[in-house]
DNA sequence: GATTGTGAATAGATTCACAGCT
DNA sequence: AGCTGTGAATCTATTCACAATC
């Protein structure tokens, strides 16, 4: 399928939104819907929801609205989410240890078919239905498991080498949870999730 | 302090960005940077870092750069993380436990200082040092502690109750880890963390 | 000479308003 | 009649470039 690379994260991100609603939508039992009424019922923009659909392709019938299954499937199709795509986690800590029996890991359109982490007392063990496996192994078990996208959840300090290992194991995008600016490949893409960063941005409106 | 209500959260979060970059040359021992110098470093943008600090005040030196623990202490105060911010927990279930135990809030300006799960086996448990209370007693609990930050993480199906919930008690933020849109009260804010976005958006670059 | 702080210029995102379909 | 799709208008954010300052 093709599609445009320049897209901005925002409006991607609105997207996996609509879908959401989608679902709910489909749920109830409603097979049509408006933007206004979406809007309304979502706390969003209808003229945004129409424009945002609308850079993708014509997905609405004038004077009628959405055809909700329609819609969810393409939007769906768009996100590159009709098939399952197979995650790892590195760093069973935590973090790594709550994401990986996080529900909507087991629901949804992603699979965690790989653990990792160097501590010798966790290898071995099993979380979530996967052995956990020593980080040395990450190439061999990225390259059997095909995995695309690295749930990286591992300490600060060892943030940055693990992703390098990530990197050249030949991983394609990662979801960093370290709070650390990593030093980024261009062949990789990243998203950092920094819950630092969103407390700090709480206590800013608090004063 | 005043300070402007209407800076973008992109900006703020740049500030905390900053933040971080300025306690890791503190540590390294360096008492004067320039952007251009920051900017290499931690690959961020030079004229931006000046944007975004002078819209604070003046800051820096002309001709010479920013004093390393003069900015420092300056950010901490401008996003008021110079005190400790008493925050609770809603949901012991992985999120929840693993944000207890997560080292950011231990070695920070924010200390977890309740955690509520509805639960009644959880209930009297101990974890991260805290005894967990039932959530009937959100409001008391909100009251002793003079909690102003609340971390949801609870399934997405009770997520709009609870966080009614702790709006009636008087929270003032809201940091939430369901993957629903909220119904959002005025008077509180919120930041919505959600993974299966983040998942969603590298999906989409997979293609 | 070097670097900040800032107005002007550019780029990007959102909202408006209406022509074009059904 | 009603709602989408979209160009134009507005609003917001980022980058540029240089005068002001040390």
């Amino acid at each position: 399928m093709t599609q445009p690379d320049d897209i901005s994260p925002l409006a991607l991100n609105r997207i996996s939104v609509y879908l959401r609603c989608l679902r709910h939508l489909q749920a109830e039992g409603v097979s049509r819907i408006a933007s206004q009424e979406m809007a309304r019922r979502f706390h969003l923009s209808a003229s945004q929801i129409r424009k945002d659909l609308a850079y993708f392709g014509e997905f609405g019938i004038r004077g009628v609205g959405y055809d909700v299954a329609h819609l969810r499937e393409r939007l769906e199709r768009l996100l590159g989410i009709q098939r399952l795509h197979p995650a790892i986690i590195v760093g069973a800590g935590n973090i790594g240890t709550a994401l990986a029996l996080f529900p909507g890991f087991h629901s949804g359109n992603f699979r965690i078919v790989a653990i990792f982490d160097n501590d010798p007392t966790k290898v071995g063990t099993e979380l979530a239905g996967v052995t956990i496996r020593h980080s040395h192994e990450l190439a061999p078990g990225i390259e059997e498991t095909g995995a695309e996208i690295a749930i990286l959840a591992v300490p600060a300090e060892v943030a940055q080498e693990n992703y390098q290992a990530l990197v050249e194991a030949g991983i394609k995008s990662v979801l960093n949870f370290a709070p650390v600016q990593l030093e980024l490949a261009p062949e990789v893409r990243v998203k950092t999730v920094d819950l630092l960063i969103f407390m700090e941005e709480l206590a800013y409106f608090l004063q």
